[in-house]
DNA sequence: TTGAAAGCGTTACCAA
DNA sequence: TTGGTAACGCTTTCAA
């Protein structure tokens, strides 16, 4: 049997009233009994049952993120940010990957939700309606990160839109005039059509018109990338090509290396995220990066805040990041 | 306020005590309440509190996961696989991704641990000897997985020394007399202990002379497997190269790139760890594959079975598998 | 098959 | 400043 409150307040001679106000600076108390009650809680290796204590509070301190299990590397990063704001907050983190099957999703998403939850941050997720439709059904605040959500769900991401202004502005003034998106041809998620709808806006503010073909590519993989390459041939319709997630990007550089293309002399190359990803490759990626850690610690503190209206949408910064796989055309 | 089981017996006309029968499954009951109880539930939109039923049972179907911040990219690898175990055998798991500064970590800890936890795993963690110690206070399981800590503490693993074995007889049997070890120079982890006793015995069982210089770098980073080129230097003095990790070994083919030399003619490269980082590079990286997603599986059902001793130490298969970055030497 | 009641560890209210 | 007590929601034992 573990040690509680009214163990510690048998030995210190007090009651387990007195105990709880002390271990959790709440109320009233003598200094001199406060200290003696925690070293005596130290010495009997006392841990806090969590479950008691949300039981008979009302209110929790505690966030779910439901994590997606096919893992873009930028959930680490927006995870570090939560946890840092979490940690100076107050805050606890509940993490749980959600699967690709639906059955097994409901049943990770009901498990998370019978703690009691102040709130529940999907990371990058196009979440399932019927999922949607549990997470409504409890009491818990909603908030979607890196992604925007059809509904009425605050969320926090980048500007997508003004992001593709960003990159065909800057392919633009390096001469290109032949671009292709690659990655965000998904009819669904809201990131992709604003980014579709952004990237065909600025390429007409430039008076190019838009080729439909050159919007291709549905899943954010590795694969997508490979095969927009092969998709294309030889020789490539365009001159530059922005790829929807470093993984993809990767993809690219690599099927064109693999077609024999040279980038960025035959081909130049912008991504999007930014992630450490972009370092690893040659030459490194020319990249928009987003801002994920920023994008945490908002979470959490709009969470604390109570500053989430529905329909909300907050943008943290994006940053051109030059690399090596952009060339300027004459 | 949200639905409790009491809001249900009321509207059934039946105890709270059934209801709490029929949803859990357990005890006896007649399946024509049970049909109806469990269509109110859902009408109602009930939720389990699960801190009440923490509390109220003793036991708990609970698994902690400590995952580093520091995202080693196997470590997805694993919670799959222990997600998966854990979902067929009915546990929950609770993860938690620890920090690299040692009062957070006490924190994040301690906040795991005031759940009722059956088992805490940790995922390759080295952890503070301070942290380990309010672990090994409370009364849970304790796995190490994918290291070996220096306790008593059960761990699951691949067999470092014998893959050490397969690399070099690999190697060896394609003309490769002189090789480094790169990023398992840290004295203290068993693992990296595990792998330079592996690699020295092995180059002796072929009557190699072990040069001590060749094994070299602490951290497990890209940044190590770059550096680990430049200081060699040109020509370097051995023909193959093993890095201790995936990312190591990319940071150890762009050095090779970035130098000039060639991959494989020039050097060959064979990695450990084998996640999919591998085949984002050309050429594609030969590794011996470690079985992240088996160790996951073991873990809980290693938890599940009880068949936890201390000093237990149990191994997943590893798999070589050729790929671009070895070439044979005449 | 069902119900009543006690109990899990903590907190909060009210009284001392 | 402290203590007694009820309450949180669920499970379990015992009795009906």
């Amino acid at each position: 049997m573990a040690i509680t409150i009214k163990d510690i307040a048998n030995k210190a001679g007090i009651s387990a009233a007195s105990v709880s106000r002390i271990l959790t600076n709440r109320g009233r108390f003598s200094e001199e009994t406060a200290h003696r009650v925690r070293e005596l809680a130290n010495e009997m290796g006392y841990f806090k049952n969590q479950s008691a204590a949300d039981l008979s509070q009302k209110s929790s301190r505690v966030v779910g993120v439901l994590v997606p299990i096919t893992h873009t590397n930028f959930a680490d990063e927006i995870i570090k940010g939560m946890q840092s704001k979490a940690y100076e907050l107050g805050y606890e983190l509940l993490i749980a990957f959600v699967e690709t099957t639906n059955q097994q999703q409901i049943k990770t998403v009901k498990s998370l939700l019978s703690r009691q939850l102040l709130a529940v941050v999907m990371l990058a997720i196009d979440i399932d309606d019927t999922v949607l439709a549990v997470l409504k059904s409890a009491d818990v605040k909603l908030l979607s990160v890196s992604n925007q959500l059809n509904n009425d769900i605050p969320s926090i991401s980048s500007d997508n839109y003004a992001m593709m202004h960003t990159i065909v502005d800057y392919l633009y003034d390096h001469g290109h005039r032949q671009m292709a998106l690659i990655g965000s041809s998904d009819p669904d998620p809201i990131v992709a059509i604003l980014r579709r709808r952004g990237f065909i806006d600025a390429l007409t503010d430039h008076g190019i018109s838009y080729n439909p073909d050159f919007i291709w590519g549905v899943d954010m993989t590795y694969q997508t990338g490979l095969d927009a390459i092969k998709k294309f041939g030889l020789p490539l319709p365009f001159t530059a090509v922005i790829g929807s997630a470093d993984i993809i990007s990767i993809g690219l550089l690599n099927g064109a290396l693999d077609a024999g293309i040279s980038v960025p002399s035959n081909l130049s190359i912008v991504t999007v995220d930014g992630t450490e990803l972009t370092q690893l490759t040659r030459p490194i990626l020319t990249a928009t990066q987003q801002n994920f850690a920023k994008m945490g610690e908002l979470a959490i503190s709009n969470i604390a805040n109570e500053s989430l209206s529905s329909h909300s949408v907050t943008f943290t910064d994006i940053t051109l990041i030059p690399a090596g796989t952009v060339t300027t055309i004459v």
